[in-house]
RNA sequence: GUGAUUGUAGCUCAGUAGGUUAGAGCGCUGGAUUGUGGUUCCAGAGGUCGCGGGUUCGACCCCCGUCUUUCACCCCA
């Protein structure tokens, strides 16, 4: 007979037991901290109206939006003349009106406005779900990925964003890794675009001064240039980009640059805010002030974040920032929100390469019975029952198979104890505790099982 | 979307200037050990050499296409 060969699409992944376990790790860690600050969960559908979604994210966020064909028989409806033309864009917006969603704000900015009268706000959530991307994969990006969302929503206060700072320090010192938080404001940005004389031009500005770290300062320079901006205002630039020293060194460099633009003097303020306040905290990991950071998604407004492992590459594996009118264009005016996105499946990468898992999951089994047959068995399960209604995992073979099979079987699963109970044990009203990790073996009431596995 | 790159057993990889039956290690199954895994020894199963087409007497190997992998660009978690 003829089979398929099984795949699964571009960019996507399988997870086994034994990555799930290290998954799960990073979930429960990131959404400890999620509720210990004061956030509450929320799901959204994995699909939206692609004209909640589009437009959001730039023209090339647009492209890399999956869409889902609609239901039936979708093409009746679209004339011979439209299918002639061979127009994608115009043809997808007859063919599908639903998208899979490309991050978590937007479908929560939706979620705010459609439900703003059952919120009271500040309102704090937190979502962690996958995103797609229609992209191209590489190294740390996936078409499928999880994020784990944290935002404030319905205030302006700037103590939201030190939270958030706070939160990022908190979660990765916990997963033991070492990171830099990286900070900037897109009115500093606006500002200086303004200062040179090139306002509409701050997206290719910004987008250029990232690539910074990169590809060097005459790159980006000629990449100013190439977008139509004229040399004296690249010029202009240099001391700009080039600004070095501490931050309170760089924000009175720029209060001095910046001292003809009102909305970049208000970044420079929010930015000493909120480095002010970030001094009364002891926080385990370096934060700076960085004017190359830029952060693609163009609905945001104010703070930008980004976090990067120090000791691995791979990217960021976490950013976000403030947005004062997403909720705008779904008709709810004048609600400003900040938020962080971390990149669960960077973070797994980066796990996974610095090697920091703790030794013992909590989520496997503890603790395995041998299975003789049908006597023993009638002895165990009580037993086995008792174990799992005290919390412990654990589990028996199902059926009376070798010693040697049920005993591979619980070393694959890596199960640190067996309980073997056999005629024997069962006349002596005992069993035997064999502990995989020694090899050790010890006779135990049964009494003695449950107090011991307790601990 | 652009430019490269990869594909041989479940996994990691050898291999042939195009020429009869394609190999190793690990894993898996069975046995040595009828109540003991992880170590040792022995045996065994498992492959349309990514898929489709072409060149050739003959293709796993050469050519074209396609999918997939990895990487860079664009962009981004």
């Amino acid at each position: 007979m003829a089979f398929q060969k099984p795949s699964i699409p571009k960019g996507t992944r399988d997870f086994s037991p034994a990555e799930m376990l290290k998954r799960n790790y990073i979930f429960n860690t990131i959404k400890k901290h999620f509720v210990r600050f004061g956030y509450q969960p929320i799901e959204t559908p994995a699909m939206e109206n692609l004209s909640t979604l589009m437009g959001k994210y730039g023209e090339e966020g647009d492209k890399l939006l999956f869409k889902i064909l609609n239901s039936g028989d979708y093409l009746s409806k679209v004339s011979e003349e439209e299918l002639d033309k061979k127009n994608s864009q115009t043809l997808t917006s007859k063919i599908s009106e639903k998208g899979l969603r490309y991050d978590l704000t937007v479908p929560f900015a939706r979620f705010v406005v459609q439900h703003q009268n059952e919120i009271s706000f500040p309102f704090k959530r937190y979502q962690i779900q996958p995103v797609w991307r229609a992209d191209r994969p590489q190294k740390g990006r996936y078409r499928e990925f999880f994020q784990c969302d944290a935002d404030v929503i319905g205030n302006n206060a700037l103590l939201n964003e030190v939270e958030l700072v706070q939160l990022i320090d908190s979660i990765f010192t916990d997963l033991k890794v070492n990171i830099v938080t990286k900070l900037n404001n897109r009115k500093i940005l606006s500002g200086i675009a303004e200062i040179i004389g090139q306002a509409d031009k701050i997206i290719d500005i910004t987008v250029a001064m990232d690539k910074l770290d990169k590809i060097g300062l005459d790159n980006v320079n000629q990449e100013l240039l190439s977008k139509d901006i004229p040399q004296e205002a690249v010029d202009q630039l240099q001391p700009i980009i080039l600004l070095s020293g501490s931050t309170s060194e760089k924000l009175a460099a720029l209060k001095n640059a910046l001292a003809d633009s009102e909305i970049g003097l208000k970044g420079i303020s929010e930015m000493e805010e909120i480095m002010d306040y970030l001094q009364l905290f002891n926080l385990q990991n370096e934060v700076e002030l960085d004017l190359t950071l830029a952060r693609g998604l163009n609905y945001y407004t104010g703070t930008i974040f980004e976090v990067k492992a120090t000791d691995v590459q791979i990217g960021s594996i976490c950013g976000g920032g403030r947005y004062d009118d997403l909720t705008g264009i779904f008709g709810l005016k004048d609600v400003s929100g900040v938020g962080i996105s971390f990149g669960a499946d960077r973070i797994f990468d980066v796990l996974n390469e610095l090697d920091v898992y703790p030794k013992h999951q909590s989520e496997s089994t503890k603790v395995f019975f041998v299975n003789f047959g049908k006597n023993e068995e009638a002895y165990c399960l009580p037993l086995l029952a008792k174990l799992r209604q005290s919390g412990i995992n654990s589990e028996i073979y199902p059926e009376a198979a070798k010693m040697k099979k049920q005993m591979k079987y619980a070393n694959g699963k890596a199960i640190p104890f067996v309980a073997i109970i056999g005629e024997d044990e069962m006349q002596k009203g005992e069993l035997i505790l064999k502990n995989m990790e020694s090899g050790e073996q010890k006779s135990l009431t049964a009494e003695e099982l449950l107090t011991l596995m307790a601990e």
